[in-house]
DNA sequence: ATTATTTTTGTTAGCGGTAACAGAGCAATT
DNA sequence: AATTGCTCTGTTACCGCTAACAAAAATAAT
């Protein structure tokens, strides 16, 4: 692997003007900044990023703190990772998966964290000092990215009202987390627009479990109805419940699902889902982050993305 | 963050006696070595990767190459990056993703490899100086890890035929690889040991594509079938061909899967599958590649892991 | 032409660690 | 007592890179 030094010396300049064509190209002479490249060229010159590292009291690594159990999502976090990965690939940046069981957080020049719960912040993330991007909607002031979950739940259950059905029942996920109320404000706000009663059903996050429950619903319902679900998963569920009872999705039962990541394309029929850009948003995480660390751990602000309305046959024939 | 130098002065000795405390303590005495330890504790002493990393002319770094298309395994990976990340957080490693779109490999002490098709092997893979560690059976001499694909074929062949059913399919993924043939080997050597026909059907690895395969066949079938499929996906799309003609599972038809990562437990029924310890199938990547580069790229041998058959309700009451 | 100023390039030192060698202290061998 | 050999500890130099300073060259001001 060829070193500055070598570039230096095929370049006949010092070490330093190597050095400044890359992290100063301005202070250079046009002349030399020319040989330089054609040096670095031909030499097949990569920076080496321990010793770049080592000069900045850096480490270049990132890591990911996901605070959730890990299989409540796995599908999920596997495009944030994608994301994430790409854009800290280009800036030289790697990265350390890190979870709950892992008892310290080590050497790292920032995190970003996801699966935050209200009592993570005092536990966790009071005690750090590097530079933090959440992934996920919190009210405590930390810089964060993520999908509007309120419109996104807007979107779905007027996409439903939009198909004629009235009788419309919330499933969510019994935490008490931002991204879930919002979700429910935007489902309560619709059906009050509507005036509309809102039904609100919370449980886990669970497929067996939300067809537990929407088949206690479905069997003593006579008319026509839908579930908007706060999860693809949930959504599921609730198409089991329906099929095993015998009634037509959509004609007898529409359901929707939130997140479109994967799951919604498993069901059968497909789910009418709300998509978040997961990938991108990993993307912004490790941007947001990496400016971040580069302006000295300045507030970066929000990066709230819009959902997207994946309409499926789970509501439309 | 406390340094080596800091630790030295603490202890009142050089900073060389404090590296070998760390790497070579039997040649320090008794004596000094509590003593520096005692200095370690109380300075909180972590060692500086990036200065290590530039001594050895290593990067600590270690990718994971994926070469398969993400949206086709999705939540398998992200239990074999949770192994992989386990293992090399322990050992001060850092974690690189690098998909077939990235053009270029860049610095890396090791990579581990997976989804490779024959034809990566003169593309990618020939070209790469450093250690490897595939993931995933090969013919091709490659040190490996992977599950008893065959074995637990057989398994699960054999749990069918143990009860009481004769007809048995078998669905697998259109794709000329090793872990594909050895799966297919199971069932093959199975069936043909009971003096059964065996029938294989092989297709994308689409959970609508196994449901459209199943339909045409449960529609003029007229016994009880079962239908042993070389990947969860493929089974959930047998359950909804199944639940759409209205036939019973397991009474009428018998469905399993195999990999037992998340998708399994998504059906309704549950699957009855082989369950791949992905997780620590990772752990053992990362530790046979770590323990490679310590010993200079010497070769490792494979790691086979046994499979483990999961009873549901897929094919038992 | 001489001095002051700016631009461009080179030199030195140090980031935190380790290998290789050198030296000190002490016991065993002759 | 002198030599040899061992164990333990310290010194030096360097891994690849960059900030800070110094020197040289080019330009402007007097």
């Amino acid at each position: 692997m060829a070193t500055l030094s070598d570039v230096a010396r095929k370049a006949v300049v010092s070490k330093m003007t190597v050095s400044r064509v890359i992290n100063h190209p301005e202070q250079v002479s046009a002349e030399l900044r020319q040989l330089v490249y054609k040096s670095m060229k031909e030499l097949n010159y990569v920076p080496n990023s321990a010793a770049q590292a080592l000069v900045h009291n850096r480490t270049q690594v990132i890591k990911l703190l996901i605070l959730e159990e890990m299989d409540t999502t796995e599908p999920y976090y596997m495009n944030l990772l994608a994301g994430i990965a790409i854009e800290l690939d280009q800036r030289h940046y790697s990265l350390q998966l890190v979870t709950r069981s892992s008892h310290t957080i080590g050497r790292c020049d920032g995190l970003i964290v996801t699966g935050m719960r209200e009592t993570d912040y005092d536990h966790i993330i009071s005690h750090l000092e590097q530079p933090l991007i959440l992934f996920g909607e919190n009210k405590k002031g930390y810089d964060y990215v993520d999908v509007d979950n309120k419109k996104g739940m807007q979107m779905v259950t007027e996409h439903i009202l939009n198909h004629g059905c009235q009788k419309i029942l919330f499933y969510g996920i019994e935490i008490d987390e931002p991204f879930m109320r919002s979700r429910i404000e935007g489902y309560e706000e619709t059906m009050k627009m509507k005036q509309l009663l809102p039904q609100i059903n919370l449980m886990k996050n669970s497929s067996h479990i939300a067809q537990f429950e929407a088949e206690k619903v479905l069997q003593k319902n006579h008319e026509r109805i839908a579930f908007v679900c706060a999860s693809d998963r949930l959504g599921i569920g609730v198409v089991h419940a329906a099929q095993r009872l015998g009634l037509n999705i959509p004609d007898d039962v529409m359901v929707t699902g939130f997140d479109g990541v994967f799951l919604d394309r498993i069901a059968q029929p497909k789910l009418t889902t709300i998509r978040q850009p997961i990938v991108e948003m990993g993307k912004t995480c490790a941007k947001l982050l990496l400016d971040k660390i580069d302006q000295d751990g300045m507030k970066q602000g929000n990066r709230i993305y819009k959902p997207e309305l994946i309409i499926r046959n789970s509501t439309t024939t």
